[in-house]
Parts: structure tokens; sequence; C-alpha cells
DNA sequence: GCAACATAAATAGCATGCTAATGATTGTCA
DNA sequence: TGACAATCATTAGCATGCTATTTATGTTGC
């Protein structure tokens, strides 16, 4: 297998590993009203709650509208609410509520079993190794958007 | 950091690499009517012209509603086509037309700059260990969803 | 003090993913 | 052969992503 064609069994696989998780997350956690997006959204409050949107959304790495949506849905399940900011009447300030604190333990404890099951048989420093290519890769795209080449 | 903060690691940088990885292709070749999916597909036909649906959905490991949405848009764009199949009047064979087949070289070098680009610097081995880790994964998650554990 | 610019959130609209359900054929086998 | 199951494509409906735009509010510079 030469370079190019590693390279694109890479990248392929990349997006079906991704996709294969999310289904799976999807399945598992259908019954506790939650989606991957979800989850990592009520751990990121879970550590500390109270951010403003647009920090939250830097925080978990997407763009204000797909956190807008994201909140959307967790305040109709009565699982996040969202409160004024005095000061500055533009910005929203998000905390989990008292019953969604009450699940946090649990929800971790999901996640982590799941991703200790998906990550089954590899080793510290294979997963270490490949989070660094990871990472590599992230910051190679973040420079070829900002200059064209 | 412990194992469980670096499995966590891996699977939050693994779902950022696939969207910033979307976000760039998507910007990138617009001009050409093409996004990741959209060219994914028309390789594939490049490769064996004909699939029907069913089949080439196999092959691109996605669902079919999925991949009627996609030959949706393509037909649109005068890139793919649907053709009846004699014997069997439920299935449908996909091809490329004239026009997208003289388009899939220019399309299939895009491609592999691209993906030269975003992994540059990541060596030969270290690209097979960590495409490894991802198959391994893919495993992992396919026999996690068969049986509950 | 007010015009111009910047920032926060929301909305609109598109593209992909999925599962579930429908419709039309085709295959099976009792 | 004739009912039942399986297969192929599609539609419907939900969840996430994105960019571009809008609305409201703040900040700054002249």
């Amino acid at each position: 297998m030469d370079l190019i064609q590693l390279q694109a069994a890479f990248t392929g696989e990349l997006a079906a590993v991704n996709r294969k998780l999310r289904a799976l997350v999807d399945e598992r956690a259908r019954g506790m009203g939650l989606t991957l997006s979800r989850a990592r959204l009520l751990m990121e409050l879970a550590r500390e709650d109270g951010p403003i949107q647009s920090d939250l959304a830097g925080l978990l790495d997407i763009e204000q509208p797909t956190l807008v949506r994201l909140l959307d849905g967790l305040e109709r399940n009565g699982m996040i609410e969202r409160r004024a900011v005095e000061g500055d009447r533009r910005a929203r300030r998000v905390f989990l509520t008292e019953s969604a604190r009450a699940q946090a333990q649990d929800i971790l404890n999901f996640l982590t079993e799941l991703r200790a099951g998906i990550l089954q048989g590899i080793a510290p420093e294979e997963l270490e190794a490949a989070l660094d290519v990871l990472r590599r890769t992230s910051r190679n795209i973040a420079a070829g958007r900002s200059a064209a080449p």
C-alpha cells in the first residue's frame, strides 16, 4: 500500500469510525434522552456550570448556531436552563438543572464505560500515538483553512 | 494523563478532526459542486460504474436512505444517472454521466492533494499505526452493537 | 453624544447521518 | 400455487454540523 492509498484509507476510516461511534451512543443512550453531543455538553457544564453560550461553544469546539439548537433540545428536556447575565443583556449563562446535575455522574460513568469498551485491547501507548496523529491532523487542517495554498 | 482521560481525549479529537475535515472539503470543493460524501461516491463509481443502489451503499458503508439523498443531489447536478435493471424491476443501477466521468480525474487529484496537505509531516509508519487503531476501534464498535454487553 | 464597529444569540437554509415505515417486486416453500 | 418472507428503493422525521444573515446590545473613537 503506497502513501496515497494509506492516506485515503486513513481519512476514510476516520469518517467511518465517527459515524459508527455516533450510532452506537445514540442507540445506547436513547433511553436516557441523550446523544453524544448532548452528553458532551452536559459533561462540560458538570465540570464548570454557568458559561455564556459563546464561551461554551468555544469549549465544545462547535459553532454558535449548532450550540443554540443543542441547548434548545436540552432545555425542552428540562436538563439545562438559560439565565440572563446582569450587566450584559445580549448574553445568557447556561446552567444544569437540578435533575440533570443529579444524573451527571451516571452519564459520566456511562460514557467512560462506553469508551473503555470501544477502545478495549488498545494499549495506552498506541492510543497516545494515534491521538498525536489526530492532533497534528487537526492543526494541519486549521492551518490550511486560514491561508489557501 | 490516565487511561480514562486519554480515551476521552481520543474520542473527542476523533470527532473534532472529522468536523474540521468536512468543513475544509466543503469550503474547497464548493465551486466544483462537491462535498466530501459526494466526492467519495463519485470516486467509487469511477472505480466501478453501474452498481445497484444497495450494493453501492454497502461499498460506501452508509445506509440506503442516506445514499438515496446523495444520489438525488448528484442527479440534479447532472453527475450521475439511475437506470432500470432488466430482470429486477425493484433495482436501479447507478452510472456516472459523461461530464462527471470527464471530471473524475480532476476530483481524484483534488482529493489526493487535499489529503496529502492535511496529513503532511506524518510519517507512513505513524499513519499506519493510527489506521490500525481506528480499524480496531471500528471492530470493537461493531462487536458491541450486535450483542449488548 | 453619536456613528461605526464588535459581539451575543437566534434564525434560515443546506448537507449528512440515522431509524422506522411504505410500496413495489421477487423469492420461497408447504 | 399462493401465502409469507425477503429485498430494493423511497419517504418521513429527527439530530448535528456548517455558513450567512438578522436582531439586539455594547464599545469605541472622533
